[in-house]
DNA sequence: ACCTGAACACCGTTCAAGT
DNA sequence: ACCTGAACACCGTTCAAGT
């Protein structure tokens, strides 16, 4: 490989900024998981040694939550790309975060960001962040559609849930056409189902 | 710590079996996540050798494999019991799925694995497995409550990925009240939705 | 300010040798 | 059959010393 070197030429001058170091962990953490983000793995694809590594950070949890951090801000971009569709009809919002949670968007980020979550506090609070965004935003448009409020966060949590379990699921479930998109809006949007007593 | 010998007495005559390994390992799994399940401590905490651990398996790879197998075991036995609801009314067999599915089930035990399923073929089958049977099951009700197989997959298909989200879910969102359960099975099997064309 | 070099504790794996 | 003991490569962390 000779790509190490290129890669830090790109940087500047030779000696290594923060960015370097959570790119190339980003990249680790999506090709190879959660266990290739080694400080020997990265010194070595980055041509320092260990000493560069603890100069920039702490320790190796200082590094999973600078590219946390980097990747909740990149997040947040999208999530508000996604709040500014505020003008278009309620039902149209939900039909676009529907395809969009299926579409083949950057699960495998998702996936492992989630996973590291488990063992660490900083990304769990980022993650809980970006489903509360989305669930919040489901849960408008239903109400702006006449929902009552309990209604409205019975189906956005399970929109929001069912979109958080297609990123986790093997692909062994029959992954959703447009078709079934539709009547899932339209399901989703539906009357008041009849009560029970 | 004293429990280690404990552990090794009720085993038996202080030999230990594959099944003592994988009991220790599963618990250091659910307990402290896959990061804690290492040859090293292991092998403190039963108070052997690590020659001891590579006599029963070939790597920290097979020790994985035969926890796995295990837990699909269960899982099988649990799933079948599921099945087994086959003479009550459809409606009430979904409503068990999705008080199961909700709650404190072993959820930490199948966030786990699922986690290992991404770099373990074995693993990935197994919990493929289960994904689709929980799916069918849920699919065979809404069909014998009059729902056409379209419509049937679509809800069938919402509810389980929302029971792999639940799981998955950080517990930012707010968890479903038996209320909402309620609601929510009925509003699954309430009637085929306005289709607007 | 940014990095090297060497050191230390810890983990995975191997293997000859013990009972 | 089941385990010990010692060895080796590898990783995380620290720190004095270099430019």
């Amino acid at each position: 490989m000779t790509s190490e070197t290129v890669q830090r030429r790109a940087t500047g001058a030779g000696r290594l900024s923060t960015q370097d170091w959570t790119t190339r962990a980003l990249q680790l953490l999506v090709d190879e998981g959660v266990g290739a983000v080694k400080v020997a793995r990265l010194c070595r694809e980055l041509g320092v040694t260990k000493g560069s590594f603890y100069w920039h950070f702490h320790d190796l949890e200082a590094l999973k939550k600078a590219v946390a951090d980097r990747w909740c801000a990149e997040t947040r971009v999208a999530l508000s790309e996604m709040a500014s569709l505020g003008d278009l009809p309620p039902l149209e919002r939900i039909r676009i975060m529907a395809t969009q949670l299926v579409d083949d968007r950057s699960w495998s980020v998702e996936r492992a960001l989630r996973d590291w979550a488990r063992s660490d506090e900083q990304v769990a609070a980022t993650i809980a962040d970006s489903e509360q965004h989305v669930f919040g935003l489901v849960q408008d448009a239903l109400e702006q559609l006449g929902h009552d409020s309990r209604s409205a966060r019975m189906r956005a949590g399970l929109l929001t849930y069912a979109g958080i379990g297609f990123a986790h699921g093997q692909q062994s479930l029959p992954k959703p056409t447009l078709e079934d998109i539709d009547d899932l809006v339209n399901f989703l949007s539906s009357e008041i189902e009849a009560r029970r007593p």
